[in-house]
DNA sequence: GAGTGGTCTAGACCACTAG
DNA sequence: TAGTGGTCTAGACCACTCC
């Protein structure tokens, strides 16, 4: 796999702000084509780690560290990435039907079950995200019998098959109600920093939708994008 | 061009959550080979757009709508592209040596001077942010001689030759200081929305330098990422 | 088992950068 | 002008989905 590639430029082989070998070089080197060579500096490049330009060589960018899929779905992936015990307190996990607004973003049919979880989600200790979740029943059937608190639902998902494909995130600012303040303790109408997810399977069908409410300073995102690639959008107002 | 096989998906062509031709059948419709369709669809599916899976056609994703770099980079630009009126009202535009941190970020030689320009920004007469950019003196000064408030500072240097061609985006909250309090009129500690932004030309060279502050429900952020390339990351804490 | 996308090859020409 | 990445072609085989 000439993907590997990434490894070797990461661990520094060329040095920050240093100039790549050329194509054709790099596909001698590895033994490959020149066309799997290209396939796996595109990579790269979309992750933010090498630019790319016509008539010269690629220039290793010194930023850019992005997550796994992975790490960007758990809570619990994301806070062991970051050197930080991962914890959780359940408040509610309840059937019921959906609503107008879930049945919209799930693809479901009136009348439709969800799976709704609250946690308060911790670091160490202490207390700093309100995670609501909302599952297709189908899906939500997987944790619906589960032992209080497991740690990682999305781990428990994919040891039951259930793959994550493609996810949105939305990003803006939510004043604190009664709920996020008694339980992430703070004072109703601080501003949270809001995370909504929304994951589907490989087919593009809704796995999940999901509101993170933060405490201010305790989180931030990162997004790397290029002139030839973009997945970033500023949208007025609030979602 | 293969690329313009966007437009027609976009258009609808094959409906929401349906499903595209095969790529031999859509390489032989274009008149083009099976690569070059591969590139096409590889670019709708980094913003998004359609899902990709061994085995079977592609599915075209409701969701996705991502904005161009240039939106991303102006604010007049991205004002404009959601039907708003942009507006400008500039605090101070000097020109000091750098300070530490600037020298790291903007790659420059210690006791290197920056352009800093301190703007409210408006949408229609509503200030909604506060805008404060840092270029390295031979970028600055293609601004330094402006008249008072051009609008678009971004404008300005693509007229001038520099390129902008990657981009980092950092989105947290910050409480309000007594200056963004002032100039936003919001209450001093507010939650601000911050997006720090970090811009480099094709060869990687660091062009500038911002952080911008929104006024709570003003904005949000939307980023697309799939199991195959992601280019968002979530960190511990303030930036 | 037929059809699909993922990976790879070996070549070609072009647009651009930089000396 | 030489070297580089961008685009494209025409073919091959494989892994996977779904009937």
């Amino acid at each position: 796999m000439a993907a590997n590639m990434r490894l070797e430029i990461e661990a520094g082989e060329f040095g920050s702000n240093g100039r790549l070998p050329s194509e054709e070089s790099l596909a001698e080197q590895y033994g490959v084509s020149r066309g799997t060579v290209r396939n796996a500096l595109a990579l790269l490049r979309a992750n933010g780690l090498v630019t790319s330009r016509r008539g010269t060589r690629r220039v290793v960018l010194g930023t850019a560290r992005t997550q796994s899929f992975q790490e960007l779905l758990s809570f619990t992936a994301w806070a062991r990435s970051q050197g930080e015990e991962p914890g959780a307190r359940t408040i509610h996990n309840r059937v019921r039907p959906a609503t107008v607004a879930e049945v919209e973003v799930l693809q479901l049919g009136a009348g439709d079950e969800i799976t709704e979880v609250l946690r308060v989600r911790l670091l160490g200790r202490v207390p700093v995200m309100l995670e609501r979740t909302v599952y297709p029943s189908r899906i939500g059937a997987a944790i619906g019998g589960l032992a209080p608190d497991p740690l990682s639902h999305t781990a428990v998902l994919d040891a039951s098959g259930v793959v994550f494909a493609d996810s949105e995130h939305t990003i803006d600012i939510v004043a604190a109600d009664p709920t996020d303040a008694h339980t992430l303790g703070c004072a109703e109408g601080t501003g949270l920093l809001r995370e909504i997810r929304r994951a589907t399977d490989p087919a593009g069908v809704p796995l999940l939708w999901s509101e993170d409410r933060f405490l201010p300073g305790t989180v931030s995102f990162t997004v790397h994008n290029s002139a030839a690639v973009s997945s970033l959008a500023r949208r007025r107002g609030r979602l």
